[in-house]
DNA sequence: CGTAGAAATGAAAGCGTTTGCAAAATATTC
DNA sequence: GAATATTTTGCAAACGCTTTCATTTCTACG
């Protein structure tokens, strides 16, 4: 009888490890290796050897040995505040698209709009040697710089666009966006125009938005003629009440800005209850370019972000950053698009 | 002088590592590892001095060297179609969530509903030795089921509630919600209903939904009036067109189900712009309850699925299959609920 | 107080890769 | 054809932890 072949007791599964794949090709397991990373460095016929029992063995590398021995990954932890916001969904789904395009992978986390979830997280990932870290905002905690510098990698931070980035930045002025919607109620001959916000002390970048509306109202001598921002997240609901709240306390104002379009989507429908027209009796504008607001009666006019735009600038920057260690810090501006519809 | 440390040039960081805390607890580092995993296993005195020394040193341990050697991972593989899709996002929120209170962590992944590209991630998530596999639906290649086989850890799929589940199984019947719509629809007096759907040929569940939705019409003998299934994601726009085309090629139409509340959204746009009045002159109700629903004019029907309670749940079932190996699998039916508002 | 059994601890052998170094094979030059 | 550069290859030592097994230290009991 023939002894079945002798394994460790902690051999971890059946699956195929380097040095069978070695026996079969008739090489080192250095030579596989290098067959799996560095092709260029072996000969034509064991790269073909190789790579035959690579495919006979259907042989997957394991990424803990391979981490451990490297002391770094093919992987790239990036963290947002939510997945639920559809604004990150995007920007993931694109980044992720890239990545594994190029044989990396995401580890993905959300913070929930805390610093201290970001720290754990950031903790949390770094632990598994990622090859890059991609942060939301430029706000992180004191603990959670010290962690990066100390893991001498590269990081993005995106979504925003302000003055020293920690090391590469793609995003674009959210400030910039929030003086352009007032810039363009005024244009459109509303004078009293009010700010509709949410979770602006969760949300830098919903407040950056806000800042750069006073800004616009404060240059153009056109003083806000109102807000209204709620703690809780943006909701078509949530934006409902808060429209009727401002109209409360301010019933002569006749443009608003929502730092969100589902914030606008409520005040719409609101419009709608009480029989009020937009854009004749007011006009809204908001900020997402969510997919209803092409399609609403009326129209809603909006400022697009580059979602998607951001997710593949950040992954290409970083496949450059990865192949090409001469490659340092990016500050990237995507900007952004005012779109005009009929609600304004 | 004293020679600096003698650190190997593959060091990989300047991370305190488990010998480190070892040292200064003066104890060896397999209780520093067992008081990391297992405290009950070392005395008050040593627990208490080892958890002095990793405070001090700001441990943090290498994953990637703990997966190597145990085997596995604290960490779960989570496999979703999409992330944009609200749905799927608040289950993972909710996941995540109940995991990291427990020391899991999720690597997520999403398939962009094609069978390869979850049979890739699923072979490149396996690598990592997850604690447990979650998966979406029930329906996967033969390639993936084999590495799930081999890989002998626990399996969950979710959103989907069928026979024959590949180990546990967390969500609800789409077949049921299909028919509680029709059978709501027709409750409410209509008796030329119909369906609307979007990528039914990839989303099986809305292809369940839209089954038992006939099921229920050739259950009350009332055949349906008519449908339009388009081929893209679903999206409010999209809503808008079908339904022009639904009512164009059914003008009888008096009630809708829509596969998806986006699409709902744009048909009751289109019914503004044509001055249709909803209920009195068409019916919609819709799946999802996404947050308009609730607030829009007039407000909308729907079935609200258990986003987070599925979330939730498979956590739950996973942890305690974690705990207890005793714990086999079980099917868990989460339900869902018809919320009958003004559109019907 | 001696002893058996239980509890606590440490030594050391892995886990499955990567990679520095040296040896072997091949190519190039004079 | 010898000598030298260059390209290929393999050996073997990490990488930083977990866990088995043996040993030491307690506890309880007669």
């Amino acid at each position: 009888m023939i002894a079945a072949p002798l394994r460790s007791a902690r051999r971890a599964t059946g699956r195929a490890q380097m040095s069978d794949v070695a026996d079969l090709a008739g090489v080192s397991t250095a030579t596989v290796s290098r067959v799996l990373h560095n092709p260029a460095l072996v000969s034509d016929a064991l790269r073909e050897r190789v790579n035959r029992a690579v495919g006979k063995l259907g042989y997957m590398p394991n990424r803990m040995a391979g981490g451990l021995a490297a002391a770094r990954t093919r992987t790239v932890g990036v963290i947002v505040p939510s997945l639920i916001n559809s604004f990150f969904a995007a920007t993931i789904e694109a980044m992720a698209e890239c990545f594994e395009a190029n044989g990396y992978q995401l580890m993905l986390g959300h913070s929930d709009y805390s610093s201290e979830r970001e720290e754990a997280l950031v903790e949390s990932f770094l632990s598994w040697s990622p090859a890059a870290m991609v942060l939301t905002g430029q706000h992180h905690s004191r603990a959670t710089l010290k962690r990066l510098v100390g893991a001498d990698l590269p990081v993005v931070e995106m979504w925003e666009l302000g003055d020293n980035p920690f090391d590469s930045l793609v995003g674009f002025s959210h400030r910039a966006a929030g003086q352009s919607a007032a810039q363009h109620l005024l244009a459109r001959g509303r004078s009293n125009i009010a700010f509709i916000g949410a979770a602006l002390d969760h949300d830098r970048r919903a407040h950056q938005r806000r800042a750069g509306f006073l800004d616009a109202c404060a240059a153009a001598n056109h003083p806000p003629a109102g807000e209204h921002c709620i703690g809780v997240r943006a909701s078509v609901e949530a934006g409902g009440g808060a429209f009727a709240a401002l109209l409360h306390a301010h019933p002569r104002v006749d443009g608003v800005f929502f730092s969100n379009d589902a914030l606008m989507l409520g005040a719409l429908f609101e419009c709608q209850r009480r029989g009020l027209s937009v854009p004749a009796d007011i006009a809204l504008i908001g900020f997402g370019d969510l997919d209803f607001a092409a399609c609403s009666v009326p129209t809603l006019s909006t400022i697009r972000p580059p979602r998607m735009e951001i997710g593949r600038a950040v992954a290409d920057h970083l496949l450059q950053r990865f192949s090409d260690p001469q490659c340092g810090a990016a500050t990237i501006d995507l900007g952004f698009e005012l779109i005009a519809r009929e609600s304004t």
